[in-house]
DNA sequence: ATGGTGGTCCTACCA
């Protein structure tokens, strides 16, 4: 069996003793991460070489953004893409290699890291919502070319489903749910028939979000969203044997606002 | 309709 995390730490820099100990209790293979916030040399590579995780692609830049995927199997970098062609760091591709990958030894894992748009959901009068529609329609011109195993996993920024949201009438308005970008989301998942692991395995009506906002956390409000995925190329989704999302970290002392997925594959 | 919290880097910007 071979595991597969992802988590938006937000400051890798910050939280790495939060890192050390996701990767002490629950031992994922890999771990992709998002909103690094730190360039590739400022990467905290000992935290992790400690645990075993000895492979690494990081794509860094300075203060904002930036994603990375630190293994225990050897991993060889094939992409990073830039989505928006504004030079933010938000993907970086692997190849798993074999023979410690498995039945996996091939398979391509895509971390990214969708830009979250901005307030106003109308780009005429807000751009980062503009360029969060264009990053997901380049995304989809993109899968349309994919001829191998793939899994992509990230934040996405987009709650789908009406259960991916504490409050599916309340939220219509709300950049991350709106119907434009349901659909446009949609349309990605169309071009290369990926299937989203999560709703796999914790279908609707499981609870399942993945972030809450520092704004209202504290008030123990409970307004969560599924902000982030793990989506499976046809091929692939047939190996995954579990999934879950490791609610507790939210808890934890001076956490991120996201929670850490783990999928379990055959391999 | 408003404001609520947090990270980076040092002045706003991003989420």
């Amino acid at each position: 069996m071979i595991s597969i995390a992802s988590w938006n730490i937000n400051s890798v820099r910050l939280r790495a003793g939060l890192v050390a100990r996701f990767l002490t209790e629950e031992a994922p293979d890999i771990l992709c991460l998002q909103e690094i916030k730190c360039q590739e040399p400022q990467f905290p590579y000992a935290a992790f070489e400690a645990l075993g995780y000895t492979h690494f692609a990081v794509h860094g830049q300075k203060g904002y953004h930036g994603v990375a995927i630190a293994s225990r199997i050897p991993i060889r970098e094939v992409a990073r893409h830039d989505w928006q062609a504004n030079g933010e760091a938000r993907h970086v591709g692997v190849e798993l290699l074999g023979p410690q990958a498995g039945a996996l030894a091939g398979m391509v894992l895509e971390n990214v890291y969708i830009p979250a748009g901005g307030d106003a959901p109308d780009r005429t009068i807000n751009p980062k919502f503009g360029q969060k529609l264009d990053f997901l329609e380049r995304m989809t011109q993109w899968a349309g070319t994919l001829d191998r195993p793939t899994l992509i996993v990230g934040d996405f920024n987009v709650a789908p489903l009406p259960e991916d949201v504490y409050d599916h009438k309340a939220l219509l308005k709300v950049v991350s749910h709106t119907p434009i970008e349901v659909e446009t989301l949609g349309r990605f998942a169309d071009a290369h028939g990926w299937v989203d692991l999560g709703r796999k395995h914790l279908p609707v009506p499981e609870r399942y979000w993945s972030w809450w906002s520092y704004r209202t956390f504290w008030q123990e409000k409970d307004r969560g969203r599924r902000l982030d995925h793990m989506w499976a190329s046809p091929d692939l989704s047939a190996q995954s044997l579990s999934h879950r999302f490791v609610e507790e970290t939210r808890r934890w002392e001076g956490p991120s606002d996201h929670v850490p997925l783990i999928t379990e594959f055959a391999s």
